[in-house]
RNA sequence: GCUCGGUUCGUCUAGCUGGCCCAGGACGUGAGAUUUUCAUUCUCAAAAUCGCGGGUUCGAAUCCCGCACCGAGUACCA
């Protein structure tokens, strides 16, 4: 009997959310979807030491931006609640309790100096010390001393903590959704920490209690956790929940565009693209790292971009809207091998996106370049620029750059322009497009039937040099959009203004 | 070191129940077409001896074994 699916995103607040944790929460997201299920945000800040402030706000604002929603959590709540682990702290205790009750955990009284030493002596030896049933009988925990100086350990107040006390010689197998079965034979595993010595399970614990008690039916978290997947299963098992054990699905990572390695903070702005979906100003050190909103990137490309890094809806068919990703993402999809991200993909897949928006949405993006540049120009205008250019964009930022000279008139010319196509004698020619544009009816047919046809072909002119020269008068360099759908959209007399402007500027030239 | 996981064009990947694969698509790259320029668009092309070596089989990217390499984990961090 399935039980109803429920799945989780469970981030820890150290930081800004990466985009490896953007597209866990996308996959956990299209599942519960998909299903039927529902989808919660749990905040897992057990660790008091790395807690950043702010980061829990950035996660819930990225991954709204990105249209992943939640249905429970820390910020809308919910019947499952609280939905932060702090908030949580007291019930823990109790579960640490019933473990060492049930003789599968302990007291552990090893001060950190203790362990060090400890690992510092294998070093040595070339071995390593793990906490486990060959080594805890020589440690300082409730097993190895008699039970009343435990008692009174305790009572005086030394601080602990309470391990997990994992069986010998025990074949554990996980059952991955991914990677079909993974078995780890317990002697290799050491005696986790479950319960801190200031009063917080760590993750393990808190993980397996929380999505117990959440009823929790799916994890979908990243490969990093797949090592320590047999301990949670023996916790489910010591704590006889094994029949409500969720399935578990372990992600691939996602790796560094170049050379090897996870994808880490750093890489992002050295390589060129954002790791953050948001901008993230760190709060200690003042630095910012950039975030794909920032950069331009559309929320849909970013999460279609991310949908497919790891998974894929096998056709051939790349873009997808996240309604198309929950119709048919399924997790056979996903591939057991990592990812490295494609800038130059990512690109494209921007690209796409915004030539499917409206003119007017471009518009709306491109009023506060034009505002910062001091322009005023008519809303239909602006959207019809928009239109006629938006497929020359990867980005909204390259607005400003592809477009000023519909709302600017250049101030420089193009020096390798004006070697190559201002020619002697083009300042007569630009006199006489000058006077057709002032005589001849302003339309489209016309003006191409005047210029083109009648002076440039009739006098059996270089259209080239001509048409080039114009345009250089007009945009200040070789590019831009048809010339005379360029002069339609200026006008007469902006065009006439600038030829003239070009004529006195750039002048006649010799040879 | 040990444990676990992974390995198809430069990158993302299709392929998983063996023959339709001398390996398909996409991004990028190159060439051509279109254009008065740039870009777009369109067409074509190059690009993986399927990590390596064995085996099973009439036949293997697909199954089995070994090796190599890469990655993750190995904290009172998640």
């Amino acid at each position: 009997m399935e039980r109803p699916v429920r799945v989780r995103f469970a981030p820890s607040p150290t930081g800004p959310l990466h985009i490896g944790g953007v597209r866990t929460a996308l996959y956990n997201y299209l599942f519960a979807r998909q299903n039927g299920g529902k989808m919660i945000l749990r905040i897992e800040d057990t660790d008091q030491t790395r807690f950043v402030p702010g980061a829990e706000q950035y996660i819930i604002e990225a991954l709204t931006w990105l249209g992943i929603e939640f249905d429970e959590g820390v910020h809308i709540g919910g019947p499952f609640g609280p939905y932060r682990q702090s908030d949580r702290k007291p019930m823990y205790r109790e579960y640490a309790d019933q473990l060492i009750r049930d003789g599968w955990a302990y007291y552990a009284f090893d001060k950190p100096e203790a362990l060090e030493a400890k690992r510092k002596e294998f070093e040595s030896q070339k071995k390593t010390f793990q906490y486990d049933c060959n080594t805890r009988s020589e440690m300082e925990n409730s097993l190895s001393l008699p039970e009343d100086e435990v008692q009174r350990r305790i009572e005086s107040g030394e601080p602990y903590v309470v391990r997990f006390k994992f069986p010998a010689h025990t074949e554990i197998t996980v059952h991955d959704l991914i990677r079909g079965d993974v078995t780890m034979n317990s002697d290799l595993l050491d005696d986790k920490v479950l319960f801190k010595s200031d009063g917080m399970p760590t993750y393990h614990l808190a993980n397996i209690v929380d999505d117990h008690t959440m009823e929790i039916s799916h994890v979908i978290r990243g490969e990093e956790w797949l090592p320590s997947a047999p301990l949670h299963v023996m916790l489910y098992k010591a704590f006889g929940w094994e029949d409500t054990m969720p399935h578990f699905a372990h992600l691939p990572l996602l790796l560094k565009p170049e050379g090897n390695g996870k994808l880490s903070k750093r890489d992002g702005d050295r390589l060129g693209f954002p790791v953050f979906p948001l901008d993230w100003h760190d709060p200690k050190s003042g630095e910012l790292s950039s975030g794909y909103r920032e950069k331009g990137y559309m929320p849909a490309a970013v999460v279609n971009i991310l949908a497919l890094l790891g998974w894929n809806p096998g056709t051939e068919q790349e873009i997808l809207s996240m309604e198309e990703l929950i119709k048919l993402f399924n997790i056979e999809h996903i591939s057991k091998s990592g990812a490295k991200f494609n800038v130059e993909k990512a690109k494209w897949f921007n690209h796409e996106y915004l030539q499917m928006e409206s003119d007017e949405a471009i518009a709306d993006m491109f009023e506060p370049q034009l505002k910062a540049h001091n322009i005023t120009a008519s809303r239909d205008y602006v959207v019809k620029v928009c239109g006629m250019m938006k497929e020359r964009l990867n980005f909204p930022s390259e607005l400003w750059d592809t477009c000023c000279y519909f709302f600017e008139a250049p101030t420089e010319y193009d020096p390798a322009a004006i070697k190559k196509r201002w020619k002697p004698g083009m300042t007569t020619h630009m006199n006489k497009i000058i006077e057709i544009l002032e005589t001849v009816p302003f339309e489209y047919e016309k003006l191409h039937t005047a210029i083109l046809d009648e002076y440039i072909v009739g006098n059996q002119l270089n259209m080239g040099q001509i048409m080039n020269s114009l345009r250089l008068a007009v945009v200040g360099k070789t590019v831009g959009p048809d010339m005379l759908t360029l002069v339609m959209v200026l006008g007469k007399d902006e065009t006439i203004k600038r030829v003239r402007r070009a004529i006195e500027v750039i002048g006649e030239v010799e040879n």
